[in-house]
DNA sequence: TATAAATAGATTGTATCCAATTTAATTTAG
DNA sequence: CTAAATTAAATTGGATACAATCTATTTATA
């Protein structure tokens, strides 16, 4: 490829990347606006729904996000009652988030949504299993 | 798969492509903090860099982005001298946006980019053109 | 054991993104 | 021909992202 056409934006990987990412978030949001949330506070709430009670750290690893995205988008969490922060007794440093019982609650209109984000992605089944291997090898490294 | 299980981070398409597209754009980084450019600066540069002279419209239905983050992204690097901005003559609603002398000179800086880009991507030749081609399925519906 | 180094979050500042609304220009219908 | 509909950008407002810096706490070490 000359060195010309690799400034093209139809030679990018990570343009599509990009635009599809933003596309796919764009297609969530119809259904998260029903549970009045992001689909950074989404992904948030999905490992809460998980861990139940889970460090900033450990959350931004889960995530690939930083204190600088996390701390304010909890603090919003928490002043809805969706989660609870706390700093751990055994190091001050480190900030506990727990779910809330209504949290807890919110997982069970969330439970509509996979189902619903489905019939958007028109990939076989196949290409979507080999489109996850493709970017969590991007991811991991 | 469960229901419960649908809601699992690890089960879901979107959050690798959302991770692993901020994780390439946080790559590119330190090579376009060089040429002072963000991401989504120099997605428009190449636009423009190819075509020369485009509407905002059209530049939108290539990056995928509206006139909310076009608006000020072009008048930013209209300030900057690298692309010119005037309404057509035709039709007073359409902004042609133009690539400017300096603006084609920062081509010349910008050519080495994809070179060291490529060195970032752990992905086989293969696996590149099936992630792209399975990207540009996911966008194109 | 003081002090330096490391660590976890919080804060700050800049640049997106995008939905929703507004404005101005053009096209279409009646 | 002219009011209504459409279209292209701009504007507004809210929520990220993230680099860089700061603060408080903990750990390591001379």
């Amino acid at each position: 490829m000359a060195k010309d056409d690799a400034l093209k934006l139809e030679n990018q990987l990570c343009f599509p990347l990009y635009a599809a990412s933003r596309q796919v978030i764009r297609k969530y949001h119809p259904y998260l606006k029903e549970l009045d949330l992001t689909y950074t506070q989404y992904i948030a709430l999905m490992v809460l729904w998980e861990e139940k009670c889970v460090n900033v750290k450990k959350l931004g690893e889960k995530l690939y996000l930083d204190s600088g995205t996390l701390t304010p988008l909890l603090k919003g969490l928490e002043q809805r009652g969706l989660v609870s922060r706390s700093r751990s007794k055994l190091d001050e440093r480190v900030l506990m988030v727990q779910i809330t019982k209504k949290g807890e609650a919110l997982k069970e209109k969330a439970k509509e949504i996979p189902g619903k984000m489905a019939g958007c992605m028109n990939l076989t089944k196949e290409e979507a299993i080999e489109c996850y291997r493709l970017l969590y090898k991007l991811l991991k490294e």
